[in-house]
DNA sequence: AATGAATGAGGATTCATTCAT
DNA sequence: AATGAATGAATCCTCATTCAT
């Protein structure tokens, strides 16, 4: 005779399960970093054992890295860009601009922990590290396309300074929203960067 | 027949111990963050035991806070500011943000600490995020003072804007040339970010 | 050639190694007090690394306090109360103590412990002077309706006089028999207390 | 030439730094117990560094016993014995009960302390439990004393017994004060003990 | 798919004590 | 008479991880 199981939580789910861990995890590993982050602390915030987690992600390791991944796509999602239709070049630009800002104060948790792993030099590289170099690339080509076909005729290497003073304009304003709060207006200031890159495209001699 | 106490430490030196506790912290802390920086890797480090450490700062929090104070004052010093002779005020400009990044590449040590601090959101906040708050600040301020002399008639929620876009831009070239290692020129970009934020200046509409 | 697992502990069972640590921490909390229990000496005692002792117990004062508990009930099993038709009331309330000091003879660890957590104050109260005041409250209850039943005519601040005089007591013999060691007859003190206090509820007035 | 010391703490004192330290110590002692008082705590209290205390103790266990010592010394100094005028015998044992009572809510540290101690069964005696033992031996003659002077007929093993059941009555009726706090009217209850160990002494055989 | 229990290594911090000055 | 500095051992507790079920 088989008895239906009475009382087993709901229905074993194992995508469930990830997720809630993922949800947990990105956020204390966005507030703490990855030293900060203990197994036993999301464990406590997601409600399941910490061998579940261990079910679940190899390591400690794996589980940071997969954090990254799954704010990385939340970021992705949050940024919605715009039509190609709307405006001038340079409006368009900045309508990005904004839109990418918008995103960073919604969902910063991505940006916040790649740059706290970006920053540490341990001993051995955490693979969330590597994966935050990875999805950042990524993020850079898209740029670098965005350049090329704004301005055809800058030469790669002009391409490449651009997308990197572009990057970095990005990462500092983000860095002073956090230290300072909500005095910095992130998207007007974005908007602002925005300008002053193109600009200094629109300056570039063209060529090799 | 008498033997010399094998390990009688040199008299005791306080001045001297604080100074080998902080200059071994300053260097793992710079490296791996503030959880990361273990008493016992420091003690390890400094050659002094765990104990004689909590004789010299209250506890961990404080001695990452006078890490981030003396790191600070190291870098100050390293920043070898131009004469007021040299050149144009763009040129003047331009040599100082050459400089910066030049103290930036010796000692990293302070911002990249400092950043990692500036970024955690942990529920009771370390005391090094509140002096690296501080100390830069400070550094705002001064940065205020020299646009101030520059441009006289600009007002101060241009001078605020533009303080607040260039030290973002040099946070985050700091952070690419972390991310991405020798490729990046820290010098070269921050004579570029220089120029930019000089001709942003220049372009600003004068008066209230 | 297969070797037996050398050392792994027969499978895991949480009831029983609860029961060993709380074993172990009465034994020595009784002897040592609060601060004299390290958790390394239970741990040495039961045999359990320490660090399941936290996989049992929250913190040390959650320890401390299951052991108020336990041992409580431990000497509660030992209190064999007289059966109901042995004799006059008298006889019954002084075979009661001679059998309540039997036990605090035998199991000495609760009241030892509960008095030394009693007589501390210190700024944070710990939890296990909480439990002890609690248990303690149901032992005066207990002995108070063993008043008003051999009394019914004393009003209820006579009882709570007489069950005040009654418990204190009993705690000062069983302190004279745990300084002065086994030249103090604790049943004989214990009865002739009982005793004391059965007259001295006779010669109370009655009513309000 | 001989230059005054300008900024010497007042001039080096032992004996007001000896009672500093034993003042502080009475208080920290009497709240935590043996283990609960650490010299860094005590030197936190009186301001002294805690090399400053070993230049006066020996050592921990040196400093709790002249703990012992001074606390009862402070006690014995609260407790005005009555005049032998005043009064029936009883009259004046109620009196005197009344009296220590008050000297006990005074200064209950003494007490307090010493029931710590006694309670304790650490492996190595502490010598403050040993002098506390002695100091308790004084009272208990003297109080037997009393005892063959009001009851010349009682043999030595009735005196024993009395006093035994005086101290016992004390101590229980202190731990309930410490432990119910000022609901608790320890004059009244000494008073009554005193009645009750008064009357118990005139009901008792004479002879041997 | 999940988890209760366990565990050794290491975390920060405090301990009583010593010693040169 | 006093103290700044040092120190090894011990404190409580958390860590990442494993494993039998």
């Amino acid at each position: 005779m088989t008895r239906a199981r009475p009382d087993r939580k709901q229905r074993a789910n194992g995508v469930e399960s990830r997720r809630r861990i993922l949800e947990a995890a990105v956020e204390i590993a966005g507030e703490r970093g990855y030293e900060g982050t203990s197994i036993a602390v999301v464990s406590a915030k997601c409600g399941l054992p910490a061998s579940s987690i261990y079910w679940h992600f190899k390591d400690k390791d794996d589980l940071i890295a997969a954090v990254i991944e799954r704010s990385f796509e939340t970021w992705l999602a949050a940024v919605v860009l715009p039509g190609e239709d709307a405006g001038t070049p340079l409006e368009r630009c900045v309508a990005m601009a904004a839109d990418i800002a918008r995103s960073l104060v919604d969902a910063p948790d991505f940006l916040r922990l790649g740059l706290m792993l970006a920053l540490e030099h341990r001993p051995v590289e955490p693979q969330g590290r590597v994966v935050f170099r990875e999805v950042r690339e990524v993020a850079r080509q898209r740029l670098a396309e965005v350049v090329r076909t704004l301005f055809p005729a800058l030469d790669e290497s002009a391409v490449h300074l651009l997308v990197t003073y572009a990057v970095a304009g990005g990462d500092g304003l983000f860095v002073q929203r956090e230290t300072r709060g909500e005095e910095v207006d992130l998207v007007a200031m974005f908007e602002l960067h925005a300008r002053t890159v193109y600009g200094m495209a629109e300056g570039m001699p063209a060529g090799g």
